[in-house]
DNA sequence: TCAACAGTTTAGAATTGTTTTAATGTGAAC
DNA sequence: GTTCACATTAAAACAATTCTAAACTGTTGA
């Protein structure tokens, strides 16, 4: 299986040495056809259950910033008591379902681009980022 | 001074009684001409520095909850170590300036309407946000 | 007037996510 | 093989937030 070798090389290009425990957490992050959203919290459970493999979260926690600091991972900018990633990097946003507090993508095609006529003296634009709240039709607003 | 019966309203209409230390909320709160953005921290510094006032972290966090969910306070969508809020209710975006850790306003005439061309079955949107991180040219993403 | 009570305030404790620490482990290079 | 920089780990520290339990307050209605 050659992807040991992808990501040992991510390992690298991230400063950091492909050891057991990264290789783990790599293998959960990378393996998956389909990109996916996470917290810390639901990446050690996944570790621990599918791959019987203990790992502390130290390790998870210096790893994680490590791809993100990289850019292998992104961070959600959603406002919650957690941090949420996602290893789908390329330019995209959110719908946040208020009910389920499920993130769900919005691909750029089915946005109109955003269009941002001010600018900040002196300051570059590193990212934008759309989060459409959703909830049930039927629903109080909390 | 007829603020304070617009303040005792304003908790009133989201089922608070007026008391002394809401009503101090309230003054630095809505008294301001400009809206601004602020964290509990930030917050509970003013009471004590400003009006010289003591009042326990459990009752700011409950009335601004309830201000909240009352829709006269939002809380802005950035992923931090604590929550942001703004005075500013209405339907506008935000900068961020990751050197700085602050948040500028972005209102609506600065920005092209956002135009989202898919919808989550059986789910309403309730607001969409915009934000825009940026930083000083010169500097090394981080 | 005052007893009762529902809602409030408060300090401190508890909880939760995240970061730091300090001791021990490990593997590649000499 | 030794060495040394980097890793791993469990546990402690930390910070934001929530919870708790006891004391307080203001209204209501005998």
């Amino acid at each position: 299986m050659s992807n040991i070798s992808i990501y040992k090389e991510k390992l690298r290009e991230s400063g950091l040495r492909p050891t057991r425990q990264r290789l783990k957490i790599c293998e959960v992050l990378f393996t998956p056809e389909k990109t996916f959203h996470f917290t810390i919290n639901d990446l050690t459970k996944i570790i621990e259950n599918k791959l019987s493999e203990k790992i502390s979260l130290a390790t998870v926690y210096n790893t994680i910033h490590a791809f993100k600091k990289k850019g292998y991972l992104k961070e959600i900018s959603i406002n919650s008591d957690k941090s949420y990633f996602d290893t789908n990097v390329t330019e995209h946003h959110h719908f946040f379902d208020e009910d389920t507090n499920e993130l769900i993508d919005c691909s750029n095609e089915e946005i109109d681009s955003v269009n941002i006529k001010k600018n900040i003296t002196g300051k570059k634009i590193k990212s934008v980022e759309v989060l459409i709240k959703v909830a049930s039709d039927n629903q109080n607003q909390n």
